[in-house]
DNA sequence: CCGTATCCGACACGATACTG
DNA sequence: CAGTATCGTGTCGGATACGG
């Protein structure tokens, strides 16, 4: 592929700004999945931030067993979640907010809220958008 | 089920907390798939928050053309971004954040300062993470 | 230039079954 | 109770070609 940077074939706009698919937005990729934000939004109402993982199952309306495993895996790989192993029968585990996790919550809420007060517009917009005849092509 | 108050540190979950996958998820889902903030970002850092489709292509690394469009219609049938479609030949086509797209820009700055902030933080959580061998069960 | 159409592989996710 | 293991499927997204 011959480089033909240095040369400006013609007049564009801006110097390109260019946008790469970086770390930080690879974080907000993961935590849009479809659970993650779930799981962390229970954990932040719950007492110490704190619950089993029944708890968790019975709190997110229809999360299998094997999401919510992996997704309470990955926010723990991330730092987000502590995991407490207690080695009785039946073993018990709960998950808890680390203070990391814990200062992700006011960002996600200032989200949250503009997403509350947006999103039946949003959904407006969607109707609108949908009932259209004149598309442009 | 008997009652037992003895060695419990804590009270147990209300019942009634359950989280359903409402629409302020579903919009979180949409936002956080793999190019839409990247794109919002780019138009947010453009002259009047507009930008052609190309422009855009060029801008966001790496996004396909299939896919550039895919994000814009979404946008634009949420209504985050205004189309404005010039029948010139060749045809030339802008892209400009709505009035509730840039309402999204404050939350979303919030959000990426955040993980400015921490995604160093979590990547070593991460390889802490990896490197352990005495994963519990 | 700005799309749409088509094919196809990868993987996210669910369902089910099975352990410590 | 709290996981793994395995398999099947739908959807996402990339590559490519074509059209207005």
């Amino acid at each position: 592929m011959p480089s033909t940077v240095q040369k400006k074939p013609r007049q564009q706009t801006p110097p390109s700004v260019q946008l790469l698919s970086c770390a930080p937005h690879v974080v907000l990729t993961h935590l849009g999945d479809k659970w993650t934000i779930l799981v962390v939004l229970l954990l932040a109402r719950a007492p110490e931030n704190r619950l089993r993982f029944s708890e968790i199952k019975r709190g997110v309306q229809g999360i299998s067993q094997r999401m919510l495993t992996l997704t309470l895996r990955m926010l723990e790989r991330n730092g987000l979640v502590l995991r407490h192993y207690y080695s009785e029968v039946p073993p018990r585990v709960e998950y808890e907010l680390s203070a990391m996790g814990k200062s992700m919550l006011y960002p996600l809420e200032v989200f949250t809220g503009w997403i509350g007060e947006n999103w039946q517009a949003m959904q407006q917009a969607r109707e609108r958008y949908d009932a259209r005849e004149d598309r442009t092509p």
